[in-house]
DNA sequence: TCACGCCTTCCATTGAGTGGAAGAACCCCG
DNA sequence: CGGGGTTCTTCCACTCAATGGAAGGCGTGA
């Protein structure tokens, strides 16, 4: 190669996926320069491997000339086993829940020490809220996020107990409080959140189990608990134990959601 | 290199993503060989591309060795712009006609000949139908992609006319009678099919505008028509005034779904 | 034990990838 | 209208990362 040697030991796939990763959920749309810049490699290579993206349909060009995510890889994404049957079969559950309680609905599962938001519906009028599907939100802020990591190993337990960020004023930062939370959880199974990740929001939350097993959780959006916490939890734990028990139902795929 | 020297003209880049392209609706889980094969790529190098895939999280593999997408390209592929803003927006709506009429549900938009299924919501107990989010059916056999090509280009409509493929008993492939059916469409501002796509189902599909300009179509799949064509019409027109008022409002990204 | 299919590692060879540089295209502003 | 900025595109000599056949593991089933 000409000139300055690039570092050795990338290889050109890993170049490619950088560019890819680029994007994030702020930068939906980039230009070359951004791309170069975001993924650290030269403007040259960026702009030969982004031609390779376009030209396969990864990347697609606006008529603005930036660059965003294309259909193709849309559409590959959706294969990802991540969903496969999990949303499926939770959907009309979720429908449920929405038309009994008019609130917005999430439906969440673990990756690493997020929570990963795999599927949300949401009212016209329902409170503000940050999370869409593929958000990743911290587990110690939010109602499902309290629910997986009251059910998750212990590594992970106090991994995330380890330093628990700040969100709101009333986000929980304190380990120990955090860890009777949890407690609480698994003996109530249920969980709560008080505007701990956005001022005006609570959260009720429920795990979904698959055999035993907690494998995503269920849980919906109000602005306020004082009222029906009793009924918000026995209408979530309703649909929680549907789809637990359509999931037993299905044929294989232990794939770990 | 050695041996023999690979077709010149594919780069890196390239291959990489023809590991990708070898997933597929019918095959999400491939051995290394099935890659390989399909792909059409040594299985020397397949494996070097799929180490480096698997290593950023574009695949991963599955306890049983086999290679899946990875949640990662998920999570990318999410921030393509076609849902960004629609789906977002269309949501709430959806809920409401499902509420209304306890009916599967349906949003697309045209991709090149096919109707695009951005979302979709299914009851419990409805019609069983074979689209799902990210699926891909033939303009002419659907509620929603007969308003699509209704109003679509009309070289567009020329091609898809040209050669209706067959798919039910039923299915319309006499361009004389579908183009006198999208005249029709044009004119009530809605469609119909009638177990076109799937035996025992029938559909009902309106036009989603934005300014005038049809950006999507939002249908709903029955088991009949006879008894209330009119009120699942009204009920869907109600729908899509919403969503297009809701799409005019949004800020800019004039991004072509 | 052998045979078969799938996966992983190795390594000499070389062409695909590299990236600085030059220039084109396109702003905005005075 | 011309100059200074930013962003995009093309070029090309150099060379290192990619290549892929072959050989060796590993598991499984006969």
């Amino acid at each position: 190669m000409a000139g300055h040697v690039s570092a050795p030991g990338t290889s050109v796939t890993r170049r490619a996926l950088a560019v890819l990763a680029a994007f994030d959920e702020d930068h939906r749309e980039l230009t070359l320069t951004a791309l170069a810049r975001r993924s650290a490699l030269p403007l040259a290579t960026t702009h030969r491997l982004v031609a390779d993206l376009v030209g396969w349909g990864a990347l697609a060009r606006t008529p603005s000339g930036h660059y965003v995510i294309g259909r193709r890889l849309w559409d590959i994404g959706l294969l990802a086993p991540v969903q496969a049957d999990l949303v499926e079969v939770a959907s009309p559950f979720l429908h449920d829940l929405y038309g009994a309680t008019l609130a917005t609905v999430h439906l969440a599962v673990r990756d690493g020490l997020d929570a990963l938001y795999l599927d949300r519906l949401r009212g016209h009028a329902s409170v503000p809220i940050v999370s869409t599907v593929g958000s990743r939100l911290p587990l110690h802020a939010t109602g499902v996020g309290k629910v997986l990591l009251a059910f998750a190993p212990a590594e992970v337990q106090q991994q995330a107990l380890e330093d628990p960020r700040r969100v709101t004023a009333y986000t929980i930062t304190q380990p120990g409080t955090l860890r009777r939370q949890l407690d609480r959880v698994r003996q109530d199974d249920y969980a709560t959140t008080v505007e701990e990740m956005s001022l005006g929001a609570c959260s009720v939350a429920v795990p979904v189990r698959r055999d035993d097993e907690v494998v995503a959780a269920l849980g919906i959006v109000v602005p306020g608990l004082t009222r029906d916490r009793a009924r918000l939890v026995a209408a979530l734990q309703v649909a929680a134990h549907g789809i637990g028990r359509a999931l037993s139902q299905l044929p294989t795929s232990g794939s770990p959601g």
